[in-house]
DNA sequence: ACGCGTTCGTGAACGCATTCACAAAGTCGA
DNA sequence: TCGACTTTGTGAATGCGTTCACGAACGCGT
């Protein structure tokens, strides 16, 4: 009875294991750093329950994630930590070092080139680019900004799969397009506005005002109905 | 026939329009901007559609999302402009100014504490705060930095309601609570760790690693299955 | 005044994500 | 070896968000 058909997919060579859905894959980087807390922590095997509670989800969730990368865990037991990074890790392709341009050195863009995210997850900031040519030469976090017309050679050269933007708003879409063009083809976008891009482009955002925005809304519900203070 | 009913939900006093769904929300700021470009661009109502077209969504969603604020419309011609910016800011509670404390003054919370968004969009910074004692005193746009200690003080009397922290992970939790024992009620967290907050306290969380991690995913499915690479 | 074209507002259908709940599968002590 | 206990992995149920599709309402030209 071997029964094939479409439960053998192959779970090494190109297909994966299925899909990952997006709300899952949005959580894997959060276990990811759970775990390596609880590693640090001295633990070896970990529960649903206590990956759960670690990075602020409920256990149910952990194991649905979990379970489309693959049955890793032990039945009575838990999860190898370190297995599990391993797993994650190879699922989200930080395995590999990805390549990134950083486009706008204002205050935001000193901040990024200065954190230390990049480096420690396996990103490497190939180049520093600014439109504004009295930035250009300047050194920041131990790389020379170079100038917007250099940008399409630094991701060539560099082989640059992601671009960040953290120019103007008004400067963004044209940024975009040249990082496109370039052949990015996944952008984070600082600035506040929203881009367009082709299909086969990853596009994500951060937009702190829409973020504070958001918190207004809950304050005002917060403090414009005091409770369910109806009847 | 006065057909009143159901539908004669008094949209002023105390019940808004019902509850506006988390999703719709988070969508509003950027209506909200959209609206703004147009306005300056002299359009004085806009369907739908052109609306959908600047803010990057479809036309059903903004409908669907703009009907929750009310019937603010006219068929046939669409949304007149500045009244959906009224709307839309009084939905969000950006009629009131709020208050924020900023935790941390290290890169990033210098380029927080200089983002044009704080001020431009009724987000009034009450003040700066840092653990670290050589940073206490330092001019940050325009304010003076002071100690974690008087953050309860700046919270107090600065009628404070929002705090964002801009710490490294290892103080935020700890920052986060003093936060929450000094009043505030919500919070915006650049650390990039998970933090617990009780209830009645909404969390943000903005996280830079995390979003590249996401990337890396999409890259990593991009360039290990070349796919419908057709023509 | 009236019909035509446009666009909103919304019930209904659909799909994705979360949660529930439990059988299966393992560990561990005696 | 065996039985009690723990925890995973996953179908099923539920809930939320998106999209569809269309009636109702409005402006405008004639």
């Amino acid at each position: 009875m071997s029964e094939q058909g479409e439960f053998a997919v192959s779970p090494s060579i190109g297909g994966r294991h299925r899909e990952i859905p997006e709300a899952s894959v949005a959580r894997l980087p959060v276990y990811l750093r759970a775990l390596s807390g609880l590693a640090e922590a001295g633990h070896v095997t970990v529960s649903s329950e206590g990956l759960a509670s670690a990075a602020g989800v409920n256990s149910a969730k952990v194991r649905k994630d979990l379970s489309h990368l693959g049955s890793y865990g032990t039945r009575g037991v838990g999860y190898e930590v370190d297995e599990l990074v391993h797993h994650i890790s190879n699922a989200l392709g930080l395995t590999q070092r990805w390549s990134v341009v950083l486009v706008g050195v204002g205050n935001l863009g000193h901040a990024l080139a200065g954190y230390g995210g990049f480096a420690t997850r396996g990103f490497r900031i190939a180049g520093l680019v600014d439109a504004d040519p009295s930035r250009v030469g300047e050194q920041v976090a131990g790389l020379t900004v170079r100038g917007i017309d250099e940008l399409s050679e630094v991701v060539r050269t560099g082989d640059v799969s992601i671009g960040v933007i953290a120019t103007p708003a008004g400067a963004a879409q044209e940024v975009c397009d040249l990082l496109v063009e370039a052949g990015v083809t996944s952008i984070l976008n600082f600035a506040p506005t929203v881009l367009q891009v082709p299909d086969g482009v990853d596009l994500r955002k951060v937009d702190l005002a829409l973020e504070l925005q958001i918190l207004s809304f809950h304050e005002n519900r917060k403090s414009g109905v005091p409770a369910a203070m109806s009847s």
